[in-house]
DNA sequence: ATAGTTGTAGTAACCATTACTATTATTGAT
DNA sequence: ATCAATAATAGTAATGGTTACTACAACTAT
């Protein structure tokens, strides 16, 4: 038995087009109604297989951020996030990855830290009082 | 009509006790067993309803590590926490709080930035190869 | 004691996600 | 281009963590 490919999809490919085209981080039902414009009769689950299967494979990030449902992020360059404790829009921070932060973890851990996964939180500017 | 006054409960006590008692990081399921072998008929409502209520009085932490449940914390000092990659599990880090991150995110935001949750990632030592 | 209010146990409902299955699309060889 | 092999899909059912609901019990102040 050989180790199964990887075949063309072309819903697959819609989705990774829409997360590289958007900055919006959006969720597995946002993607299903904005893919269903351009494939009226993809299912749910196809969507939930290739998200998937397209963070496996390293091509779009997964967002846990806490609100119950996950996010999708088609930036897969290494930045911050943030997120509104108002209105829960998750927004690109952009600053340099700090990176002796892992270096500093490993020294004080009895393991191999090898990554890490920073949420920013506060209020977005549409949501800060004046 | 005045605001509602909380009252004293048993499980609830029982439910916070056991986090202050454990470095475990355990899901509200995990709870609702332990606190079983003492209030044997508590429901897992309860357990619920109580760990929402004891986070929202930031009496414990909750945990969205992104495993699919929240684990819950009895130590609400600032402390990092380690995933481990292969057996999921939550173990706290003993290293300074590093304040001036929250700061530079400020400095690259146009909005408020008020804290910051970062995870980090590897394995522990029980699955690190030899 | 009693009325008023908060908390609980038990159960049903919810909702994001996953699993299943018959059918369709893609691929590589003829 | 046709064909067989196999991966992917659509549609639907099932799962599992969490929340909502409701009748009843416990606490508090008058």
């Amino acid at each position: 038995m050989t180790a199964a490919a990887t075949k063309y999809s072309r819903q697959r490919e819609c989705i990774k087009e829409y997360l590289r085209s958007t900055r919006e981080h959006p969720t597995a039902d946002t993607i299903y109604m904005k893919v269903r414009e351009v494939y009226p009769n993809i299912s749910l689950g196809t969507v939930y297989r290739n998200l998937a299967l397209l963070t496996e494979q390293g091509e779009i990030i997964k967002l846990s951020c806490g609100d119950g449902c996950d996010r999708f992020d088609g930036n897969t360059a290494p930045h911050y996030h943030f997120i509104c404790r108002q209105c829960g829009r998750v927004i690109d921070l952009d600053m340099e990855p700090i990176e002796h932060i892992n270096t500093i973890a490993n020294a004080h851990f009895n393991g191999r830290v090898d990554g890490n996964i920073t949420y920013f939180y506060g209020l977005c500017r549409e949501c800060v009082p004046d």
